[in-house]
DNA sequence: GCATGATCATGC
DNA sequence: GCATGATCATGC
């Protein structure tokens, strides 16, 4: 059903802007925040005692003549005073037989979504979703670069139904437009074209990280710096880009790129690396955080040091782990699964000329780069793996042992260790000996953190490399 | 040489 | 003071 009242862009604002500083509450009107609990409800509110239309699921955007499609997300303020996007942006779910048949323009993503009413409300913890108030409306259209790299993003994810691979989509595949699982549970399969096994159903979204972009930019007029050109997002890729960028350093000396991009060779530091991403790219001085492509796309940038033997010396590792969350989320939405689908890494790939027994004073020369994200599989395979053993070591109790070595009393314990799976394991990263962690049973324990396996990473590193 | 635990250095 | 990235040290 369509709406005739809004005959206008300017007329429909207007009225969406009325909603500004008004709580869910006072929008309501027909009795939804009490009698149902589902999620998509607050959009449906609006949709319905805002805006007078029934609640549909037409393959039509919302607003069917302006070409306007309505959406109601939330951002939160993180603890450090920023904002963020509080989920990814669910748009059309992917019908996988038809959307095949498609090109961009005519694809079910494109007549849908190509313009977006975004209601933005502010959500809080503990607060009762009846009580969140509506911050801003805004009309979005996508800005021609990003435009181009969801044309992009869009074609990817349906090559990849093509190949009779829809089951092992997955958000980190792609970089703004994601395909993120929805449904309640696994039992929500559906059927691909070009092959027997059933898929997840999936939906068409915009990432965590693009939407919060959005959000800074629109509430707090925060400002990111681009290192790609429009006139080469239509004929490249972000990552053909990137590649070209890095290529002409590949084989000089750390130094030798310092210098080359005249940028100060002082390896100690910790924007060393960062400092030489940020000058190859043409954007001098930007801090990685704000360089746009980056945030929009969660990519993270990773280090790797390769011995001469193509093999990192050391693991690789990440945040400390907090137990308690880790035992409270289910594997489906643990803070582990949602980092390795939604991040995309950006390898900076280094190796060392000899080993460090020959010549401690060896150098480092620059490999090439490698954009990867963890294969689903590997996700809810291995990884979960590793966390279902740790979980279940925390809930019957870890065997904490101390033993004298010479003047000191080592701890250990029996979390999964590296050859646990051949991917991942979990380690003790503590500043001393003193910085410890209570676990959910009230054992105490050195601060742990998640590594990938040093080999793991070496395979995945000599993958790319051979391609 | 590898596995495992310990701890350093830097930057906010 | 703490998180994060990086690397060291010991024992088998």
């Amino acid at each position: 059903m369509s709406i005739l009242i809004y005959k206008t862009e300017n007329e429909l604002m207007e009225k969406a802007i009325q909603a500004e500083g008004k709580s869910f509450k006072e929008l309501d009107r027909k009795g939804r925040l009490t009698n149902q609990k589902s999620k998509g409800g607050l959009g449906q509110i609006i949709e319905e005692s805002f805006f007078g239309y029934k609640v549909n699921s037409n393959a039509k955007p919302d607003f069917e003549e302006l070409e306007i499609e309505l959406k109601v997300t939330p951002f939160k303020v993180n603890k450090n005073g920023q904002l963020s996007s509080k989920e990814r942006l669910v748009l059309n779910i992917i019908n996988y037989v038809e959307e095949v048949n498609f090109d961009f323009d005519n694809s079910s993503f494109w007549k849908k979504n190509k313009k977006l009413l975004l209601m933005l409300y502010k959500w809080l913890p503990k607060i009762d979703r009846a009580d969140y108030i509506i911050y801003k409306s805004m009309l979005f259209t996508f800005p021609d670069s990003d435009l181009e790299i969801i044309k992009k993003d869009w074609e990817l994810i349906v090559t990849k139904i093509r190949q009779g691979k829809a089951h092992e989509l997955s958000e980190g595949d792609t970089n703004y437009l994601g395909a993120c699982t929805k449904g309640a549970n696994k039992s929500s399969l559906r059927t691909q074209p070009y092959s027997d096994t059933p898929a997840m159903q999936r939906a068409f979204s915009l990432k965590q990280s693009y939407m919060t972009t959005l959000v800074r930019k629109f509430l707090k007029n925060e400002e990111l710096v681009s290192f790609a050109k429009n006139e080469e997002l239509h004929s490249k890729t972000l990552e053909e880009i990137l590649y070209e960028r890095f290529s002409p350093y590949i084989g000089l000396s750390d130094e030798e790129m310092a210098n080359k991009l005249g940028e100060r060779y002082n390896k100690k530091s910790k924007s060393f690396i960062p400092s030489l991403i940020s000058s190859l790219l043409g954007i001098k001085g930007t801090r990685l955080e704000k360089i746009e492509e980056f945030a929009k796309a969660n990519i993270q940038f990773k280090t790797i040091r390769l011995e001469p033997n193509d093999v990192p010396k050391e693991s690789m590792s990440f945040e400390n782990i907090d137990f308690h969350q880790w035992v409270e989320e289910s594997w489906e939405e643990s803070e582990l699964r949602e980092k390795f689908i939604t991040t995309k890494f950006l390898f900076v790939i280094f190796q060392y000329n000899e080993n460090k027994s020959q010549n401690p004073e060896r150098k480092l020369y620059f490999k090439g780069i490698n954009l990867w994200n963890m294969p689903l599989s590997t996700i809810d395979n291995e990884v979960r793996e590793v966390w279902n053993e740790a979980n279940r070591l925390l809930t019957v109790g870890l065997n904490i042992e101390y033993k004298k070595r010479g003047e000191k009393i080592i701890e250990s314990n029996n979390l999964p260790k590296v050859g646990f799976n051949g991917v991942a394991h979990i380690r003790p990263k503590g500043k001393d000996g003193n910085d410890k962690t209570t676990l959910p049973n009230g054992q105490v324990i050195t601060k742990q953190c998640f590594w990938l396996n040093n080999k793991y990473v070496a395979e995945v590193i000599n993958e790319s490399m051979n391609q």
